[in-house]
DNA sequence: GGCATTTGACCCTT
DNA sequence: AAGGGTCAAATGCC
């Protein structure tokens, strides 16, 4: 049902590129994924001012392609709509529901490719989330014995984050019955608790709940042990060139070169 | 009434 | 100057 999805980083700065492949410091005011993604300041000046700063082509953005654009597992509000220019459908824009809260700048803009059944979209994201906000779900964790190594297999029981979106006030999903799976411990990592799989089963369905009782964001995550949950984006970026999050698998672009003819 | 979405205008980037 | 991204007032929904 799914298809299989592609992830291209994209940056002005090629130190910024660098940075997104290792955990060396950048001077760049971008967070990558896998590095502290907590705590950042929002930029000094609104996008509308300044002159040189912050300009659209030096904003960290990666693109993924998916029949499910909605469900990422972070709530959204919806602030724009434009026709494109030779585009057949229009592109929709979309920032982070905690952007006023917690000056999240993480935002999405969605392009419709085609009108299959599902329709492809094309999403392009900008900015890690800073908010904090934890992806939209309320797993039950469960253990499990390792398939074939001596890690921890931990399950986050359905709703998947990956089948969630907030709209009118309500969640929404697609998914009727969602899991996803991390395993801690691999032989093959070279850092401890790094997970060797990070994937969700998803099944067609659909049902909804309204937000309401939904508890706020919890704080930015510390080191302390147990606080898995909260971690759970920044494992789904642990891997050093792989990333698979739902049953979609993200390839960045690991170039050491700033490379514009990505496809 | 409060909040999210829509949509035309404004402004920035290329 | 054209095209694209964001703002903000208007509108709709709960």
């Amino acid at each position: 049902m799914k298809r299989e999805q592609s992830l291209s980083f994209e940056f002005g700065d090629p130190s910024a590129q660098d940075a997104m492949g290792s955990a060396s410091e950048s001077s760049y005011s971008y967070s990558p994924p896998g590095g502290a993604v907590f705590g950042l300041s929002p930029p000094e000046s609104s996008p509308r001012s300044g002159r040189n700063n912050n300009r659209r082509r030096d904003r960290p953005s990666w693109v993924r392609l998916t029949d499910t654009p909605y469900f990422d597992g972070h709530l959204w509000r919806k602030y724009g709509q434009k026709k494109i220019k030779d585009a057949e459908y229009p592109r929709l824009y979309f920032r982070c529901s905690y952007r006023e809260d917690r000056h999240c700048l993480a935002s999405k803009l969605l392009q419709q490719k085609n009108d299959d059944d599902p329709p492809l979209y094309e999403v392009t994201y900008t900015y890690e989330h800073t908010c904090g906000a934890p992806p939209v779900s309320f797993p039950d964790i469960v253990a499990e014995p390792p398939v074939s190594t001596d890690g921890l297999v931990l399950r986050f029981d359905s709703p998947s984050s990956d089948a969630w979106m907030q709209q009118n006030g309500r969640y929404h999903s697609t998914s009727r019955s969602a899991f996803m799976m991390l395993s801690f411990g691999s032989s093959s990592q070279t850092h401890d608790q790094q997970p060797a799989v990070f994937r969700s089963d998803l099944e067609a369905g659909l049902s909804s709940f309204p937000t309401e009782g939904l508890p706020p964001a919890p704080p930015p995550a510390n080191d302390d042990d147990g606080d898995m949950l909260s971690k759970l984006n920044s494992f789904a970026y642990d891997f050093d060139n792989q990333m698979h999050f739902g049953d979609h698998t993200y390839l960045p672009h690991n170039s050491s070169n700033y490379d514009h003819d990505d496809h």
